[in-house]
Parts: structure tokens; sequence; C-alpha cells
DNA sequence: GTTAATGTGGGAAACGATTTCCCATCACGA
DNA sequence: TCGTGATGGGAAATCGTTTCCCACATTAAC
């Protein structure tokens, strides 16, 4: 007591059974095994007693599973992951599970060494949220820690991710994108410049693509339109739209391929004093919550980030076994708002 | 291989030593034993090759202790929470540990469980983020639950948790929200509505308190500011703002005591078609890093909550262990911007 | 009235590491 | 040559659970 740990050993001493009864007790019944009503009840009262706490390492070790289950994310700060964030923790502890984060500050590397810590924990289960980079060799790693990963019993689900041998929840990025350009063209517009994140990453590629795709469709050459690369958060769409202006650019509307971006790109335009969208219209794509009540209120895309968490960690979380990566799409529904206007 | 599981016995066997001496080699020689360098190098060398990882669960097993910490928060997709875990995140994986993130949803007990499973899983340490209620059982039933985590070795700190009995980093509520109520008069308000918050949160009643003071010192009647209680979320200001101009006022000047609380705040008088800060000025508290473009751009009193973050795990991660709980006091910067202005 | 089937409980071997003893071996000085 | 340390390595206990397997009843079946 004075030292802190209560014991299984001390609960079936107290209960006058043995160490194997007691843990069949406190297992909740192991299958088809009784244990009597009278003894059941001696078990669990002295367990209550004696404020026993299994330990969890012990029963991870006996069981070679543990109740951890792992999310791995870039940055817990951006919105976009901590919105997803919040739906995988719901199901997670919905599941009476304990959720372990990894941050990657996108560093390539990463994703495998916090795999392989989850390896190491015996972790049940794994999400992995957002587009990577795709760095062959990084990637080729990546694959072969999670093949290790289910190697050893553990379930693994990715969000934005759709590259990945595993199951996913993947939103349409191209089908939004191509939807947002054509409700920008109906508008009026005839001439975009993209910021597109880092080009080697795929949920940006593929927004890009389908932007573009649609354009091509209008019979616009997408060549013609500017396009800047930079990162992918809110003062990466600050630099770039800077570049951007300082350049020079014909476009009447500004497609930034994420919110967090086109935040940045409208911050960017109000200090050099070009009027959005009276200059220039801006529209972004995710629509994150908390950017909900900028002004003027941001033309996007919406994705349901929380329940894509919740898709993903129910994929993983879920009884069914299966054997073949399932794919989970997800529509994104284009939002007009006061960032985009019809050009003058 | 096939199955799995590389053990250390088997590392012991290619290398051709025992277990005990490939345990000392992967432990870093433990204190003044010495390994010869030949077998150290043989060992690594059949470690490497053979892909061994150890199993966290055995050693937390044997060394009554893992390298799991855990980190509370109310919600994780809360922009404020979100902050904070940045720099817990950050500092946790610079020390080679694994971060359990654990969300109460701003139930009352669910801390308690939290701490509890962390307690199971031998966690070496918990940082609890965020003013809970001042519920008096189950602050009890906290703090009890905070004295067996650190009986069994873990240890506890706080983010803006002033009352529990642990090291803690805590902004000064009080002279923050003083100095911004002196800044406000300053520029000639008067009469202030404020958005308290729920009013059993710690966080949110030093804050009013330290607004109602300035007010008092300044000569100010603080029983006739108008003052709405409700949720501490976005939600919560907006419907707390339309309450609140529903049924009539004359303030000047709305403060709300956290910047989330603002923002809804000042949708609703968009949405009520009040000018801000033309009609009504609106302040706000912490300086939430996504909510920095904002239109009108919020005054308000700066945390540095990332960096709050990383020192709560500083004071958890360090080597030192004190007995009395330390505290470290965080300065909040005023910062007057767009949303608030002499009123007319 | 034996035998088989079933239901209950205990004993003891895992699980995979760490760590404490204890035993070789070697070198060195007396 | 014989202690006497020092040094490197192995055997085994230990951590707290789970679970396989066996023993003993009690009852059912033939």
């Amino acid at each position: 007591m004075s030292s802190g740990y209560v014991t299984l050993g001390q609960v079936a001493e107290a209960a006058g059974v043995s160490l194997a009864t007691a843990s069949r007790v406190l297992n909740g019944s192991t299958s088809t095994r009784q244990v009597g009503e009278e003894l059941r009840e001696r078990v669990t009262s002295s367990a209550r007693a004696l404020g026993y706490l299994p330990n969890a390492s012990a029963q991870s070790l006996a069981r070679n599973s543990s109740s951890l289950v792992g999310l791995v994310v870039h940055d817990i700060a951006d919105p976009y992951f901590s919105s997803v964030a919040a739906g995988v923790t719901q199901m997670v502890e919905e599941h009476g599970l304990v959720l372990v984060l990894g941050t990657t500050d996108r560093a390539p590397g990463k994703e495998s060494t916090i795999l392989a810590a989850l390896r190491s924990h015996r972790a049940k289960a794994v999400v992995l949220v957002g587009s990577r980079s795709t760095d062959a060799e990084s990637t080729e790693q990546l694959t072969r820690e999670i093949e290790m990963f289910r190697q050893q019993g553990g379930r693994v689900a990715c969000v934005s991710q759709p590259v990945l041998p595993a199951d996913t929840v993947c939103p349409d990025n191209h089908a939004g994108a191509a939807e947002l350009a054509r409700r920008l063209i109906e508008q009026g517009h005839r001439k975009f410049a993209l910021l597109a994140g880092p080009n080697n990453l795929s949920t940006a590629r593929e927004r890009m693509d389908g932007f573009h795709s649609a354009l091509a469709t209008a019979g616009l050459e997408p060549d013609h339109q500017d396009v800047m690369h930079g990162d992918f958060t809110r003062d990466g769409g600050y630099a770039s739209t800077e570049r951007l202006m300082k350049l020079g650019t014909e476009a009447t509307c500004l497609f930034a391929v994420n919110d967090v971006m086109a935040t940045g790109a409208i911050a960017a335009l109000r200090d050099l004093g070009v009027q959005v969208p009276g200059q220039l219209s801006v529209a972004g794509f995710d629509d994150i919550p908390t950017l909900r009540d900028l002004t003027p209120s941001l033309t996007t895309v919406r994705l349901p980030l929380e329940q894509m968490g919740r898709q993903a960690a129910e994929l993983v979380l879920g009884e069914e076994e299966h054997d073949e990566p399932r794919l989970i799409d997800v529509h994104g529904e284009v939002l007009i708002r006061e960032s985009t206007r019809p050009p003058t």
C-alpha cells in the first residue's frame, strides 16, 4: 500500500483464490470459462477494496497486444490536423483505448520512427494522417514499416494518403478542385493564379490537377496560369503571394490549394493593399472550422475533417478484418462565399 | 522471423553471448559495468542484422516505468489546446519519449479516468492543461489521483490550473486582464460588456476579476457592467452576444475572456449588423495564432501558448526532482489592434 | 454402478526484458 | 608461487498477467 502497487496476486490472496481465478474474474469471463458467482463476487469486491489497477505493461506482455492506438500527424497546431485528430481521439476513447500522438514536423523519416515505436509498444492500430512527400526512399521505408506493423497484428489506416497499401479515407481532391474551378469560371474568371504548395505532396498535386483539368475542359489553357509553389502553411501562403504579386499577374482569382495558405494569401494581399475580392478573388480548400469567421469569408471546398478522422478510426477499430485495403471516398462540397466574386 | 518478433534472446544467441551481456550492451552499459569492445560490436551488429526492436511492454514491466508521457486537454480541436499541445509534443519527442493524448470533452470525471490509465501504463509524467470547473467532488478525486500518480514515481505538471498541487505554468490572468482594461479605458471606454465564460472556471473567473478590479481602480463601477455567462467556445460566444444584444446594452466595448469567444462575438455582431469596432469594440484574450488573420484583427492579450506547453513539459521531464511545487508565471502582453477603438 | 461428460478451480509455464548474484579468468605484486 | 583485486560474462530471479493443462467434483447416461 505504502509503496503504491496492488498486484493481482494480492487481490487473489485477499479473496482466498488463486491467481488464475482472479485473472479470469477480472477479465470479464475469458470466453467459455465460468467462475462461481460467489467467488466472482469475492474477487471483485476485494479488488475494489484494495484499489487494484492492472499493470498495463504486464498485460501487454502476456497478451502480446496493448490498448494503444497511434495517430500520426505533421503538426498538431495546424487546424487541419487538429480537426482530424479530434475525430480520431473521439472514436479511440469510445472504444476504451488509449491514443498515442506522434508528430512528424514534416520530416521525411519521422513517420517510420514513430511507427517503430508503436510496434515496440505492440499498438493495436495506427492512423496516418496527411499526404507525405512522394520521396521514393522514405515511402519505401514507410511501406516496409507498415508491413511489419501488420505482421505483428496491428491495423493501419490512412487519411489523405492514397498511395499507401492500407485502408484509406480520402477526399476526392481532384473532383473537388475541378468543381470549384467550374464554379469560379461560371463566375466569370478566366485567368487564375495557383498557390500550389510543395509540388511533391499528393494532396497538393491532386487539387492542382483537378483544377487544371477543369480549366482545360472549359477551353482555358492551364499553361497560361501562374503557379507558385511553397509551404503548405499560412506563412507559406503569405510568402508565395508576395512573390506572385511582385512578379505581377493578370489573374482575377487566386486559388490556394488549402485554406491555411489562402489565409496567408489574404493577409499578404491586405498588406499589399490589394482588395479581396474587389481586386482579386481568393479561394481555398478544406473549410477549416477555425477559419470560418474570416472576413471576407473564404470560398472553399468543405471537407468533413472530424468525420474523416472518425471514419479512419472506425476502419481500424471495427470488428471485421478485411484482407484487401478499403477506400472511403469523401466528397467535398464547394462553398462560394465572400472571398470570390465575378471579376470587374 | 516469419511470425514477426525478434527477441533479445535471439540476438544474444546470434552473437554467441548471454542474454545478460546482450542487455548490457543495448542499454548503453549499465552504470559501471564494462563490456568488451569486440563483444559489444558483435551484439550491436547482430541486433541490427536481425532487426531487433525491444519489446516496450517487457521493458516497462522489468523497469517498472515506461517511456510514456501523458497530455490531458479538453478538446484538441480547440486552437488554444492544440497550440499548447504542440509545445508539449515537441519537448516529449525531443526527449525520445512517447506522447499519450487524452481528451476530457470537458466532462468532470474524465481527467481522473485518464490519469488512472496513465498510472496503469506506468507513465513517466503527465501534463494537465486547461482550467477545470471548481466542482469540489471531482477536484478532490483528481487530487487523490494525482497523489497516487506521484507515489508511483510519476511527475505532474499543469498549465493554467493553479489550484492543483503540482508544478504549474500559469498565465497571470488577473494582471493581463487588468492591463487590458486599463488600455481600453485609456481609449475612452467607460461602459463594458463581459463575455465571461462558465463562471466556475478559474481562468474565466480570474480574467473577469482582473478586468473588474482595473475598472474599480479607475473609479468605474464594475456592477454596472453587463456580464454574460456561457460556453468557453466560439458558439458560446456567439450565443452570449446574441443574448446580450437582444437584452440591449450601453456598452461601447465588449470583452470576451478568450479569443475563441471573441470570434463568436464578432460573428454574431456581424450577423446583427453591428459594426466592429465602429459601433462596438471587441477584445479577447490569448492571441490564438490561427485567429490572428481575423478582420478586424483582435485586440487581445498575447500568451505564448506553445512555449507554455514546452515549459510545462520541461518542468516534468527535466532532471531535478523538486519537492515543493514550482510555479512558472507567464506574462501576457496586451495587443491593441483593430477590433477596438475609441468610442464615438 | 461404472464411465463419460461437464463444470470449476489451482498449478505452473509462458511473455521478454532487466538486474542481481556469483563464477571464471587474468594480471600483478609480494 | 600464491594470494588479491579487478574485470568480463553467465545463470537465474524477477516484474504482473494470461493461459494452458490437469485435478477434482458433480451429474448424466448407459
